[in-house]
RNA sequence: GUGGGUAUAGCGCAGUUGGUUAGCGCGCCAGAUUGUGGCUCUGGAGGCCGUGGGUUCGACUCCCACUAUCCACCCCA
């Protein structure tokens, strides 16, 4: 019989790197909290219309990316491609405002997105995020690229390169649109940019046709054309990152893939893990939740890929604390000693000790081997002899010493 | 979606111009040590050689297709 594998682009998590997983994950939550975000939990599949409508159509997530599907009752369906349009459906469904703004959401999703697997890239992949709903402020930019930064340091990540920039707002869009128009017009573009150009014309500055590339190369940028406002937005997040330290950089190139974006964007990059080298990505959105059908709220927020920064940790080769190893293996033999072996494990399993016995009815070498293996501190031997005198041996699995127990007194101390 | 590399034991890898019993290291199991691990020695289990076709007397080896995987473009987390 042929076995069968996991989907393409999907990666089990498996058990001796799962540690990696759940540590990262609680310094994440551990790490928003400390800022007073509160983890929410959305649905891994939404209707589809919610991304169609909150990403934007004309995005290559939306219209190549996408896991869509009918459900049994006809509803067309779609799995999740980044967290943060559920987080803002959510928040309007539920009122999340009405306890006062700003609301500051965490959460921890799995997303899908068809598309090639590579390094760093794959179809089921997992994101760490962050909302902060409610202010319009740049303080609140600030903030969340903080927390970012504050967060890649506890998981031991100093050397990530900041990269930030402005794509303006509805009122100064309008005139860097015209002008990428104007720039375009004469010019021998692909026949989709055509349609870009009159519909969304930043999307034709990351055309894949390589006619198209080269002419986007002259374009203009947006951060010439910022209106006061946007540009004193940008001017006071910048300021800020300096006299917090950020040592970030201006890069004129970051456009983002998701039409929701307004004013400040931001990525992290890392070097040395392949051609996917953006770990966290985000920004403004002040557009997105009055697109959904909320009241017009500003909003900043971003995604943080978990594959990316493992990929980094393992990298950088950064220490993660493992899970918890066997303070005592009790090795037995037979029916007695096994219910014995039993009893003292109950006991110390109750007051936290990690505690493991033989389960397979091995010889006692061979329980020795795996008591060394799995690296237990301590092991006891329980056999016959000690059920009735009540007393063993706990030895020392490092230095080999062994000491002679009262087997019911064995406590937390004995195995320090 | 486009391009390139790879596919042999649980893992990492050899495998000669095509030639008959497909090897090595690690790991696993057992014994030497009949109730005490690590070191050493000895033995053992474990392979549709990715899948399907083709060439050939004969294919792990050559050819084609498919699939998977890796890398890059692109996109993005």
């Amino acid at each position: 019989m042929q076995s069968i594998q996991a989907p393409r682009g999907t990666k089990d998590v498996k058990p001796e790197e799962s540690y990696k997983w759940r540590y990262v994950e609680d310094k994440f939550i551990l790490c928003a909290q400390t800022f007073g975000y509160n983890e929410i939990r959305t649905p891994v599949f939404e209707n589809t219309e919610l991304f169609s409508r909150g990403i934007g159509d004309t995005t290559d997530v939306v219209q190549k990316e996408m896991y869509t599907f009918n459900d049994k009752g006809g509803r067309s369906i779609t799995l999740r491609p980044e967290g943060t349009a559920g987080s803002i459906r959510s928040y309007i469904e539920n009122n999340l405002h009405a306890s006062g703004a700003p609301t500051k959401l965490c959460y921890i999703a799995s997303c899908y997105r068809y598309e090639k697997p590579q390094a760093g890239r794959l179809r089921e992949f997992h994101q760490l995020g962050i909302e902060l709903l409610g202010s319009n402020e740049p303080e609140a930019d600030i903030e969340v690229i903080m927390l970012a930064k504050h967060f890649l340091e506890s998981v031991g990540l100093t050397n990530l390169s900041v990269n930030v920039n402005s794509i303006g707002c509805p009122k100064c869009k309008p005139k860097y649109n015209q002008a990428l128009k104007d720039y375009f017009a004469d010019k021998d573009i692909c026949e989709l940019c055509c349609e870009r150009l009159d519909k969304n014309p930043m999307r034709v500055l990351d055309c894949k046709v390589d006619k198209c590339k080269e002419i986007a190369k002259g374009a203009p940028v947006m951060i010439d054309y910022l209106c006061d406002e946007c540009q004193q937005h940008f001017n006071r997040v910048t300021d800020a990152l300096k006299t917090n330290n950020i040592d970030y950089k201006i890069d004129t190139s970051i456009v983002r893939g998701l039409d929701y974006y307004t004013k400040t964007v931001f990525e992290f990059i890392a070097q040395g893990i392949g051609a996917q080298s953006t770990v966290c990505g985000g920004g403004r959105y002040d557009g997105l939740i009055e697109e959904m059908g909320g009241k017009p709220t500003g909003a900043v927020g971003f995604g943080l890929g978990v594959e990316r920064l493992l990929l980094c940790l393992d990298k950088y080769e950064v220490d993660i604390p493992h899970a918890p190893t066997c303070d005592l293996f009790v090795a037995n033999i037979g029916d007695k000693a096994y219910d014995k072996a039993m009893e003292i494990a109950t006991n110390l399993r109750k007051k936290g000790m990690t505690i493991e016995t033989d389960l397979l009815k091995r010889s006692v070498k061979a329980q020795m081997k795996y008591a060394s293996k799995i690296g237990a501190k301590y092991s006891i031997v329980i056999g016959d002899t000690e059920v009735e005198s009540g007393r063993g041996m706990l030895k020392n699995m490092q230095t080999g010493d062994t000491l002679e127990v009262e087997l019911n007194s064995l406590s937390a101390n004995s195995l320090k």
